[in-house]
RNA sequence: GCGGUAUUGGUGAAGUGAUUAACACGCCAGAUUGUGGCUCUGGUAUGCGUGGGUUUGAUUCCCACAUACCGCC
């Protein structure tokens, strides 16, 4: 399915871009953010809190689904929307490759697809490009990827060169099997820290054709300037009428840092992962609010904050409910970090409107690293 | 009043005549980037009820005292 996607404007000092596109839930607009909801679930949050905290497109896994409750179970109940009835917006499903490289022995991928072991109860599975298609064909995501290797980080530029070949012929395989309609399919682009393969496996992937581009393999340990520099690497060959998908990168600098290179879409366990752990993101850094200075803070995470929990609770209470493990502490940190985000990408997209993406960016940075540090 | 047993950090506790007093919880911090895991990593008793004594050396042995519990008058 074609998106529909339209660059509304672009930045004369750096690759920014303001853009749209179109499923049948609606407009969605780029830059964005997208919170991950691996099983089917944002953690801790429903549909109504996503809606709240400015949530649109969700990304969910294939790997997970496939495991449980099973592909056939999700299509048989009206497909991924109706099964965990979210209705906001967009879904989007990661092919598992990034889960079964992290369970995988390195021995175990081969040309056919890659072998592993349940992280359940460890009973063998095989996946290949055909498979995690066709389970994303039953799931019913609105957007799908191909399967992709992720190699770890540092890579040997031998290691790398023939991984994105192999990549490069997965993305042929999946999508000659892909006969859904109405889904997107996105391409990714691997290539590690090396601009030389950074560069092909851009070129060849856009040559196959894909609704989208992703960049894959970025955040994997790397330095911020390594990946930086691996995202200007591929969007540098990506069209520019098309999508650009930046994956697992969801740190609020690396957010602007992206969109900067060009990068339209982004998506992060970090900040609902951070919230289950007590931290929350606020424009002053990133705090943590298991710290007993906060015993008696009876002021909001964040003024000025139009969430849920800002609006409603203050920094003592939250504290109080982690301390005390009761989960209405991650729900409301939850809710906050992801409107933290979806703020930012508005912050963004109206500094792009007007221009002036380069000093909010400093401006944020400034605040976010310096002032949170006393 | 007489006898017995016990006394180790915020808590529950292990332990030894002599290098840094185990472990758990709590507490205090930190981490977290296409989410298996409300997870992981650190820190946290200059002192073993108090006062004496024996000993090269005592939290560990002895004595007294204090406190607690259990018996008996």
């Amino acid at each position: 399915m074609d998106l529909k996607f339209k660059v509304l404007k672009k930045s004369n000092k750096n690759m920014a871009r303001l853009g749209e596109f179109t499923t049948k839930w609606g407009v969605s607009k780029t830059p964005m953010f997208m919170p991950v909801g691996t099983q089917a679930t944002v953690k801790t949050l429903n549909p109504e809190e996503l809606k709240s905290a400015h949530a649109n497109v969700v990304l969910s896994n294939t790997y997970h689904l496939w495991l449980r409750p099973g592909e056939d179970i999700v299509k048989d109940s009206g497909g991924l929307h109706e099964f965990m009835n979210y209705k906001n917006g967009p879904i989007l499903t990661d092919s598992g490759g990034f889960q079964v490289f992290s369970l995988a022995k390195k021995e175990d991928i081969k040309e056919e697809g890659v072998r592993f072991k349940s992280h359940i109860d460890g009973t063998e599975l095989f996946l290949s490009p055909e498979k995690s298609i066709e389970i994303q064909n039953k799931l019913g995501a609105d957007i799908i990827m191909s399967f992709d290797e992720c190699p770890p980080y540092p890579a040997t530029y031998e290691y790398m060169e023939n991984s994105i070949e192999r990549t490069l012929r997965w993305a042929i395989r999946g999508k000659k099997v892909h006969n859904n309609k109405e889904q997107a399919l996105f391409g990714i682009v691997q290539g590690g820290e090396f601009e030389e393969l950074r560069k092909r496996s851009a070129i060849e992937t856009v040559k196959i054709g894909f609704d989208g581009y992703s960049i894959g393999g970025a955040a994997v340990g790397e330095t911020k300037e390594v990946q930086y520099k691996e995202v200007e690497y591929a969007t540098k060959y990506l069209p520019e009428d098309k999508v650009r998908y930046l994956m697992g990168v969801g740190d609020p600098i690396d957010i602007i840092e992206g969109v900067k290179r060009g990068v339209d879409i982004f998506d992060c366990v970090a900040p609902t992962r951070i919230a289950r752990h007590g931290n929350a993101h606020t424009r002053h850094g990133k705090i943590n609010l298991r710290n007993s200075k906060y015993k008696r803070d009876f002021t909001p995470l964040e003024d000025n904050c139009d969430c849920y929990a800002c609006s409603n609770f203050t920094k003592a209470y939250i504290r109080h409910l982690l301390i005390s493990e009761e989960v209405l502490g991650q729900r409301l940190l939850s809710i906050h970090n992801i409107r933290f985000l979806t703020k930012l990408v508005e912050d963004i997209r109206e500094n792009i409107e007007s221009d002036t993406l380069e000093e909010f960016g400093e401006e944020f940075k400034r605040k976010y690293y310096e002032e949170g540090k006393e």
